[in-house]
RNA sequence: CGCGGGGUAGAGCAGUUCGGUAGCUCGUCGGGCUCAUAACCCGGAGGUCGAGGGUUCAAGUCCCUCCCCCGCAA
């Protein structure tokens, strides 16, 4: 079976390596163009591209696989695309191509959680159950029908970039079931329940402004389902934005949002929320290093009262 | 050459402008106070100031070279 496989991040990557060690004929690897990254605009390849030079797989990198990809990967004369968050949007001439069709491997419970960014949204809506599907790609948007579904249930304080690398691997493993499945007849593609559908959006990088009349519960959420990308920020000071990466909910003493309940190395640093208070655990300053908020505190005393509630920002 | 910040005691920082005894908060160790304590008081230990070279009577501080870390932007 002659497989093709469409993918960019980290979360790519085990499916990609399982689909070599399950036997599979991995023709050829499609990924987004390299792109300018990092401290002196380094050009730097996507981790499934490194992935794949690394096992001496064909790289291809399209700029929009459905306009200057479309040849290559007919070339390639796939039996099956597999795609993990690859990141372009598949035109039906694309789908066409492979003889079987194209498995998308989605780290949500489908139809839930449709969209770009499942795992961070997941977290984000307080949710305790998420999970990982295997669908057959169509021209909608994670509309395809469903193949496999497995739950893992989210951590307590468990972070997006921490789930993520949870969820990978066992989306590679899911992968592989699916193929076998299909190669064995013995996997069914149900149709997706439009009523128990759900979309979210991309993320934007003005989402991670926190807004202190949210409650604390929903704050500290949003928080774990930011992290890493966008992160999660508050104002304080002169304008100053300080990056929060870990937080807890805490007693509100009756004050209102956005108010600075404790900022020293002591009690650390607490900030009264639309409902509670949210315990700031780990920070990060700007143009400085990630760090407890105590150690933070011992070099930089905070004189400030409160610090700027700003607005929720929905995409 | 995309823009920028930084490396000083176990941790987080000040000191560098204008060279002249190595400081602060915390931790740590010892002692004291207390029914008790993460609280308070007293005392101590702990630093080749990222590396190398240069200037100087004298360099954390000035000059040159190098190494490492981090933020923004994507």
């Amino acid at each position: 079976m002659r497989v093709v496989f469409l993918g960019t991040p980290e979360f790519g990557v085990p499916s990609l390596k399982a689909l070599v060690n399950a036997g599979y004929e991995v023709a050829g690897v499609f990924t987004q163009p390299d792109k300018p990254k990092g401290r002196g605009n380094k050009m730097l390849p996507s981790p499934v591209k490194s992935c794949a030079m690394a096992l001496g797989i064909p790289v291809f990198q399209p700029v929009k696989i459905r306009v200057d990809g479309v040849n290559d990967l007919r070339d390639l004369r796939p039996d099956l695309c597999v795609t993990a968050a690859f990141g372009q949007i598949l035109s039906q001439e694309i789908l066409d191509i492979p003889r079987i069709g194209t498995v998308n491997v989605h780290s949500s419970l489908l139809p839930k959680y449709r969209g770009s960014a499942p795992i961070n949204w997941a977290i984000m809506e307080g949710e305790t159950v998420t999970g990982v599907t295997t669908m057959m790609t169509d021209k909608g948007l994670d509309t395809g029908n469903i193949l496999l579904k497995r739950e893992v249930a989210i951590l307590p304080g468990e972070t997006a970039e921490e789930l993520t690398a949870r969820l990978a691997p066992i989306g590679a493993e899911l992968l592989i079931e699916t193929i076998r499945g299909l190669e064995a007849g013995t996997v069914r593609r149900v149709k997706q329940d439009e009523n128990e559908a759900s979309y979210f959006p991309m993320l934007k990088k003005e989402m991670g402004e926190i807004d202190w009349r949210l409650s604390a519960h929903q704050i500290v959420c949003r928080v774990r389902g930011l992290t890493p990308w966008p992160g999660s920020t508050f104002t304080w000071g002169g304008g100053e934005a300080v990056k929060v990466w870990k937080a807890e909910e805490a007693e509100n003493l009756g004050k209102v949002p956005g108010e600075i309940l404790c900022a020293d190395a002591k009690n650390g640093l607490v900030i009264a929320a639309g409902e509670g208070a949210v315990r700031v655990i780990e920070l990060q300053a700007p143009g400085g290093k990630r760090m407890n908020a105590k150690d933070y505190l011992r070099g930089h005393p905070v004189s400030y009262t409160e610090v700027e509630l700003t607005e929720e920002k929905h995409g």
